[in-house]
DNA sequence: CGGGATCCATACTGATACTG
DNA sequence: CAGTATCAGTATGGATCCCG
């Protein structure tokens, strides 16, 4: 099935649907954000600590982690559990949100990741 | 199913896949765009003109209508076809590699566009 | 270790004007 | 109609320092 019953077009224009600044484009523009996509991948597997997940998403400066962080968490995609000890630990973890989300984002990342090579190649 | 073989957590650290600046990171960043989903998006009905597009897709400036236009087209995603003639007229269609992407965009974006409202109203 | 606060550079936007 | 060019204002992201 590649395409859909009402095209994406038509619900682009009607309804008020996908509007600047409807809830839609709101979130859309957290999970598509640069950061948002990477993020929410690396936690597709399991809990991961703040650490952990600065090294895993390679470039990402440590605002833009927090940021996005509770960017996520505010949008119920992303758990995040406070362990208090010391050293401090915190873990972040898929809502049940987050995992239906990325359970539709892995299928994107994983084709682009497989042909990203030959298209960055050409260029 | 909802995971993977390989996580993607192993992933991103092996190979140095998803490093800073890697093709799929680029492809990623163009694709996951502000503009680029809701383009994609709008073309996967059927080819569209430019002042179409301007107007289905809501808040975009001419600028960046332009450039993500050009990005996708270098990425081999949207093909541009001009007929001369007066008044001139400018088509988009996604190409085969674009209708790929789209295909596993769109139920992505379903996604989102059914949740939400229910999100962004709790916050 | 997990952030918050601050400052600076860049990117994006919006408006306007101009072209083939 | 389908763009390109330019400029000024603003939002966004990055680097650094600091703190519990």
């Amino acid at each position: 099935m590649v395409s859909q019953q009402v095209s994406a077009l038509e619900r682009m224009l009607d309804s008020g649907n996908f509007s600047s600044g409807c809830p839609t484009r709101v979130v859309l523009d957290h999970v598509m954000s640069r950061w948002g996509v990477l993020i929410l991948v690396a936690l597709s597997d399991r809990p991961t600590r703040w650490g952990e997940l600065r090294r895993v998403v390679d470039g990402i400066s440590e605002k833009m982690l927090a940021q996005t962080l509770r960017t996520l968490e505010a949008d119920g995609f992303v758990h995040r559990e406070v362990t208090a000890s010391i050293p401090p630990r915190v873990d972040y973890s898929l809502t049940g949100s987050g995992g239906e989300l990325v359970e539709r984002l892995l299928p994107l990342v994983d084709w682009v990741t497989e042909h990203a090579p030959a298209i960055v190649g050409r260029s």
